[in-house]
DNA sequence: TTGAAAGCGCTAACAC
DNA sequence: GTGTTAGCGCTTTCAA
């Protein structure tokens, strides 16, 4: 099966010198002849010779490995994310290893320990939906293993975040119903101890107010984020004696979902009921009516929240940044009512 | 910031004996006392000992790293093999590096060349749209690293892959199209020069031959695959003086692409035409009317591809083997005709 | 039953 | 200018 890779030291034998005199004209270290230095690299390149980063990070006690801790990868939303922080650690020769959590607790704290295993110099997360305790950090905490937290982040923990502003996202979004005429604005939201949930939450009931509106318990409505379980919320929804005349879905799954299930009880959209999602996936324009959603910055939310793990790398840790980024509301058909 | 790791030495040091006293009393060598053993196995355990990897990389020379190229992450397609892929590699202690072609031939040949830097022990690749030429590939090959190809295969290298029955799958769909009534079944198709392409061309040739029907040159489109360039394509079948009454999108984009320009020249699927996609996302059921579609089995494609992998690892690289997965056509509404 | 030493590939301080 | 050496963390002969 031959030689694979090939060290300094068969350069060195190759030549008939010394294997630092090697390594130093690879460097074009000052010291070393010009002519040395000029035939080393020659025959190191030749030979493909490439550093063993093994030996490198043995050396300098680094991996240039990022661990980075998503919910699941399948989802547009977070692939996306990851391109971002890819994007960035390949521009300063880091790697990342992807773990998904599937919205498991239990494999959340699994994935650390194993990422911890291979050595990642840091991690990067989002949490699952089944977190609600952060003991599996304390260690990353307090070695001050570099630790970043993007979308779903914990509450109480002083690290570094990078989230969306879903209080703005979400006013914005009644705004719009207001505007388009819509009273009786019914929202399906998500698992409660998430930090999303409580800031869609927030900017839900101040957006009502804001619009001089009378917040009414029976429009808000709270499911797992599952298809099924959003179809049943919107269901419930559509039960009720005075049917709401808009639906602001916490993500595009649940908005999918509740589309279908309008659609089935022969209500039109947006005559009917007017719809909105919060980005999750990119398929808002696919379905019929293409469906009016806040667009999440994901490619950005990666790269900054990359930026941050640098950030750290440098500073060694002890310091703490918490980014909030804005969104932008994506007017589609499923939500215009006046024309 | 305090020591991140502890190892064997800290161990010994602490415990007055020896590196290899430790190192042997871990793995539970017969010779150390079954005392020594004992307490330094409960030491080790509260102090989070875990070998170092990139010790035991130099020493065995191997990185348990497997480099994973897809032409781009963002897809579901994608995303679900290589969740498969990860399934399998972690099983065997392995990590993955996924890197991102992004359809282009440049940054696929860049790929490669920095997963080897990071010494993956070999490659899974998905090749990039504009790769027609696989030289970048030879230094893998001749030096026996490890590397397995999975749907876009190159064609005239022995080395093992795992596609799908793309020629039965499309010969399924013509057949469904023919059972509905369908009698001029067009076909938007890909790039030319991709194995799955010319797959599922045979597959759309014989499948129309296999039904009697004709074969018209007009009936057959091709596009990039882009939405846009799909839009285009079927732009260009529905202007045809005499229309189609059936649609293959060779994958699931292109069908989506086609469908919103049928719908927006007021034509009814399924009865006008009726619509057919191959799975590379899985929002099939949100559109409407609900696609057909053949359904990719992506997580065993990556388990598969996982596991030829490993084949390789064991078997030192003299061996090639190609797997064949079949697919599975699911009726929605987009087809049926008939009631 | 345990310890010492070499070596995996590399860098850097220290010779000469 | 170039070579020697120690050491990063670990396993594994070889000694004791």
């Amino acid at each position: 099966m031959g030689k694979r890779h090939i060290s300094l030291k068969d350069l060195a034998e190759e030549l008939g010198v010394s294997i630092s005199t090697v390594s130093r004209a690879l460097k074009n270290h000052p010291d070393i002849s010009a002519e040395l230095t000029q035939k080393i690299q020659q025959l190191a390149h030749e030979r493909n010779y490439v550093p063993n980063p093994l030996a490198m990070g043995l050396l300098r006690q680094q991996t240039k490995m990022i661990g980075v801790i998503v919910p699941d990868i399948v989802t547009h939303f977070y692939a996306s994310i990851i391109s971002g922080i890819e994007e960035i650690a390949n521009q300063h020769g880091y790697f990342c290893i992807i773990s998904s959590s599937g919205e498991s607790f239990q494999k959340e704290v699994e994935s650390v320990r194993n990422l911890l295993k291979a050595r990642v110099e840091g991690l990067i997360v989002c949490l699952s939906q089944g977190t609600k305790e952060f003991s599996h950090f304390n260690r990353l905490i307090e070695t001050e293993i570099p630790l970043v937290f993007f979308d779903r982040v914990p509450s109480g923990l002083n690290v570094p975040t990078v989230t969306v502003d879903g209080v703005s996202a979400v006013k914005s979004i009644v705004h719009h119903f207001y505007e388009n005429g819509c009273r009786r604005i019914a929202y399906i939201s998500g698992p409660e101890h998430l930090s999303i949930t409580q800031n869609r939450n927030r900017g839900f009931r101040e957006g009502v107010a804001e619009c001089g509106l009378p917040f009414e318990e029976d429009l808000l409505v709270s499911c797992n984020m599952s298809p099924g379980n959003a179809n049943a919320a919107a269901k419930k929804l559509l039960a009720q004696p005075k049917l709401p005349d808009a639906i602001f879905g916490i993500n595009d799954t649940v908005a999918f979902a509740a589309m279908k299930e309008i659609k089935r009880q022969g209500l039109k959209i947006p005559e009917d009921i007017a719809l909105v999602g919060f980005t999750d996936e990119f398929h808002s324009t696919v379905v019929d009516p293409p469906l009016t959603s806040v667009t999440h910055p994901t490619f950005e939310i990666g790269k900054v929240a990359a930026g941050l793990f640098f950030k750290l790398i440098e500073k060694g840790g002890s310091f703490s940044e918490n980014i909030v980024l804005q969104t932008e509301l994506v007017v589609r058909e499923s939500s215009k009512k006046k024309r």
